[in-house]
DNA sequence: GTGTATGCAAAGCCTTTGCAGCATG
DNA sequence: CATGCTGCAAAGGCTTTGCATACAC
């Protein structure tokens, strides 16, 4: 298959890119393999896979492979960045960030042609910021990640 | 073992942070395996893994995580931001970011508790802008990686 | 009908872990 | 000399891939 546009529409490609677009949750191919079964009961997990890196490829869906262990995927293949919670590992999305956050200066450094980035931000989601508050946890910093 | 201090300087540990501290290449716990090999033949790769977690848990090095697929390692704990080739998947540094640059009106987002950042930026390496220039492939984005 | 995509299963990586013996403090 | 650490090897988890079959065009 290699790169390339997708060649055949297939029933589980649809599938695929439906559910994925539905979900708010930037799953996991895991995870969007149980959704898709519930549709689809006897897709395989490397259909799975495959389809969602050559959507990918082909800048339909993104592939978030540096948030985390294991890659996620956004159904929205505009750049945006990301925020993942330290408590729960769950990843959502941030749109208003400045184009321009990015200062000149850092647009050539020791050499390297910079041609984009990339931002995490770690904190904590909504729904760990109620646990911690019942369990009176500080919101200070988890010690986890770096 | 857990968290905590490290509670022995066994000779391992003290080749295994020797040797990445040298190192300026984040290498991943492979590539710091084929190193300390050739002054400790008989260390096994579990060893190393073992240490540069427990290393890393005392902030002793810093264990790049979301950096690729593999975990990279950098023997300097300061927080400082990095940047990886989009042809070789080498990993630099950065350290000169404005530590404002992060807008204050971010700091809160959708109700998630803004507790850090991470950057990655994307470019090319000097070495293979050099590759680039030679085989005169254009630099303006490498089709990779999102 | 042709060739891509699928399902299934096995294999590939990277990483973690269990265990018995070793060596540090 | 107690126990944390090591080497070894096996297992775990995620992802990729080989192959025969099915289906999109």
């Amino acid at each position: 298959m290699a790169a390339g546009e997708p060649q055949r529409n297939t029933k589980q490609r649809q599938v695929i890119l439906e559910e994925l677009c539905k979900l708010k949750s930037h799953p996991t191919a895991a995870e969007l393999y149980q959704v898709v079964r519930e549709k689809m009961p006897r897709i395989s997990l490397g259909t799975v896979y495959r389809n969602l890196e050559l959507l990918a490829k082909n800048r339909i869906i993104q592939k978030l492979d540096t948030i985390g262990v294991e890659a996620r995927f956004d159904g929205n293949p505009a750049r945006h960045n990301h925020i993942r919670c330290t408590d729960c590992g769950c990843v959502g999305d941030l749109h208003d960030i400045p184009g321009d956050f990015l200062d000149q200066r850092f647009k050539q450094a020791n050499g390297w042609k910079i041609i984009g980035c990339r931002i995490e931000f770690i904190g904590i989601c909504p729904g760990c910021r109620n646990i911690r508050q019942d369990k009176s946890i500080p919101e200070a910093d988890s010690g986890k990640s770096q």
